[in-house]
DNA sequence: ACCTGAACACCGTTCAAGT
DNA sequence: ACCTGAACACCGTTCAAGT
């Protein structure tokens, strides 16, 4: 319905931002983190070199960007297998922390940008700050559900979701490394469902002797 | 003693590789891990662009040994804690994590290629597979000696253990991404101690309800 | 055996110039 | 406003040649 939408607009693309972004994505994907040269993304969008400076200021700009779609894709994701779970806020909770470990394990290259080299989030471009936020407020409310029903102590509830905002990462991050005692590598994902269920259900009761 | 010590050996160095590692740690810990350029190094060394291929056949292998380098460090630190620290088991465990999260703060890029990107542990060569295994049966015996003094409950101890490495580890993580709300960046040693004790304690006592 | 110097095919980034 | 082409200062890696 917009005029002109085949015509002559300047080179390739309306939104080459957004094309950068996508084939970004793909070559993360496919190639893993190690394919992360701009000179060989912009050949693959069909594009100069030099075209990218256009819409990012810099490489690191760039994966930022993809950062911040991660975050968002995360989020999306860790809501749907909230909802998606019964109503019982532990196994609510758990069903998300088992896809968030889920989501690592599928997109090992993007989780490692996400919570990757060097950067802390402090000095990351706002978007990205926001973006990871909003990933740790989904697990805070899934806490508070679990307190509420008196599955969880009471206490505050940021620090108990941080620890087991903690757990849950620490999981996903020893898997990637190939480090958790037998499992496979890649993990499968029902090693990713058992692994996951079985160290929230001991984030819940603790290492001490019960009694 | 030892004749023609300093006769005319080679070039520069009796021992390249040494020098090497060494200014790399160096370059790690002053540039973090932007630097991490071959023909930096070799400058740096006082050497030409192509002599670490003597030595190292590429740049990966270089980084795998720094990455073993650093898991030996790490290993000898935790043994450390754990013999200085008082000789409740449970404080012992707790004097070692608090060291592991120390060291990730303190070396953070060193940290990041010990478990950092892409490659599993399971395609790394031999040496850098067996040092990070020796780091998770220092954890594995104080673990050992908790459930034997009935601190941690009977159970399989590799798993308990694992429980544990898990959330010191992803502690150290969040750290350092700056993502543990309330903590500065980078966390002071206070900051550390205080977490690492707090979120051990945690992992001892659980989340669910006392009671 | 260990290192140099020169070369090759790549990078990220800048900038004048084109449309 | 958005992109190209050429250029600059870098990379990692190879290889003949030197000692």
């Amino acid at each position: 319905m917009r005029p002109r939408r085949a015509g002559p607009h300047p080179y390739h693309h309306g939104d080459l931002r957004r094309a950068l972004l996508r084939e970004a994505g793909r070559l993360l994907r496919e190639e893993g983190l190690a394919a992360r040269s701009l000179r060989e993304l912009a050949r693959r969008t069909g594009v100069s070199a030099a075209a990218p400076y256009a819409h990012f200021p810099d490489k690191a700009a760039l994966v930022a960007a993809l950062a911040e779609q991660g975050f968002r894709q995360l989020v999306t994701a860790l809501r749907r297998a909230f909802r998606a779970a019964s109503r019982d806020p532990l196994r609510r909770l758990t069903a998300m922390t088992t896809e968030y470990v889920r989501f690592a394990v599928e997109h090992p290259a993007v989780f490692q940008i996400m919570f990757g080299p060097e950067r802390p989030v402090i000095d990351a471009p706002p978007e990205l700050h926001e973006a990871a936020h909003d990933a740790s407020g989904v697990m805070l409310a899934a806490v508070l559900d679990c307190q509420h029903a008196r599955q969880v102590e009471a206490g505050d509830p940021l620090q108990l979701a941080v620890f087991g905002w903690v757990v849950i990462h620490g999981l996903a991050l020893l898997l990637l490394a190939g480090m958790m005692p037998g499992a496979s590598q890649p993990p499968t994902r029902a090693e990713v469902t058992r692994l996951a269920q079985a160290f929230m259900q001991r984030a819940v009761s603790g290492l001490a002797p019960r009694g």
